[in-house]
DNA sequence: CGTCAAACGCAACTAGAGTTGCGTTATGAG
DNA sequence: CTCATAACGCAACTCTAGTTGCGTTTGACG
């Protein structure tokens, strides 16, 4: 989790600079674990990482720009989809780790307060475009594995099959808050990968049935 | 909007009492309606409405009671789907309701405030979930008429297909950030409306392709 | 090894959210 | 009409998030 002490295309690769935003962002990533997006604060980050509160706000700009920061730092660790080997298990288990991702602690507090603090700040919210365009892309590769086996019509749009898997489970934590049952995460992803082998994440197409 | 002046089982239905609830509501959906969830204050509420701030504290308790207040208010506010003829035309409509709600001003912000104040507030989580468990429960119409017509099989869950219909709508606006063209909103309804027609949403059945 | 600029630590300050005690007003019941 | 009480308005207060000026440290570079 914290293997990345320097930043070789860094302005100070090594010095002290380097060493205060590994540990603020880590102790920010330990706050909101612990405490959750609601109760996490400047001064308690601070704290932790034993950064003075003045550098925190003047390099970050406050709790947004932490997760901001934080968000983007995941963001380049490495990350790839299981691969069960047929469409609807990949998808499946693509549903099941959002759903732990948001179920479990600690990451559970992390997830939900990257999607918070996207309502409260622009600059988050690009961040959080860009990890989710991030998971789309790698994620997408067991589409169009499911393509090259035959499974999917040549054409399907992989990213769209992705957000048509994952979208529901997204949707019954965050908007309707109702627990989310492994028939649900089976249903979705049967659901998908049945309209996708018909065909329905071909963007070219015409509507199947007029 | 501002139609129920007395709340006739309330305590005190006409008196002053009254008369502040609905001027801190009204002046809640306001202040969200053109500053948005990041900008509101109890402050600016209490100066719109009138009443005073330590009133609204004491009643309220603070923004997040603001704005689970106005989102129970909300709710009882009648809504029904529109209607078509067609469940696929039907979903469609929906989507696009949705879509609206959060692109357009200003109920954008109204909208948006009340998933954002969820992520901090167990009670205005419990609110919203009561508030979007009341939308599936009336917009679940539109798909009994779909099974009454014999467009889909008996036992179909009319809520998990509004659901299906709804959520890569929710996912793109608040998860991933993305627009919404009107093709994904087809496409949504389209595959749900398939699947729905498949017997995907009928719970007993079994895994159609074990 | 010496220099210099950027980043940092520190402490004092400002501003605004949230609280509290008390007198006043309005409402529903008798 | 009178009265008891719940809700309200008011002002003063506390507390914490966020800011700023200044001296010090650090690390890149010659």
């Amino acid at each position: 989790m914290s293997s990345q002490e320097s930043a070789p295309g860094s302005a100070r690769p090594g010095g002290r600079t380097a060493r205060n935003t590994t540990a603020v962002l880590q102790a920010t990533l330990d706050e909101l674990g612990e405490h959750g997006y609601g109760a996490i604060t400047v001064d308690l980050v601070a704290a932790r990482s034993g950064v003075h509160k003045a550098t925190v706000y003047r390099r970050w700009g406050g709790v947004d720009g932490l997760v901001r920061a934080a968000l983007d730092w995941s963001a380049d660790q490495d990350w790839e989809p299981a691969r069960t080997g047929g469409l609807y298990t990949d998808l499946l288990a693509l549903a099941e780790t959002v759903a732990e991702g948001f179920t479990e602690a600690p990451e559970r507090e992390v997830s939900a307060a990257a999607i918070a603090a996207a309502f409260e700040s622009g600059a988050v919210a690009d961040a959080l475009h860009r990890f989710m365009a991030d998971r789309h892309r790698r994620s997408a590769v067991v589409v169009t594995e499911a393509i090259a086996r035959g499974e999917l019509p040549e054409g399907t749009d992989p990213e769209e099959v992705v957000r048509s898997a994952v979208a529901p489970v997204y949707y019954r934590l965050l908007v309707s808050r109702e627990p989310v049952s492994p028939a649900d995460l089976r249903r979705t992803a049967r659901i998908t990968a049945d309209a996708a082998a018909a065909g329905a994440f071909v963007p070219a197409a015409p509507d199947p049935a007029p």
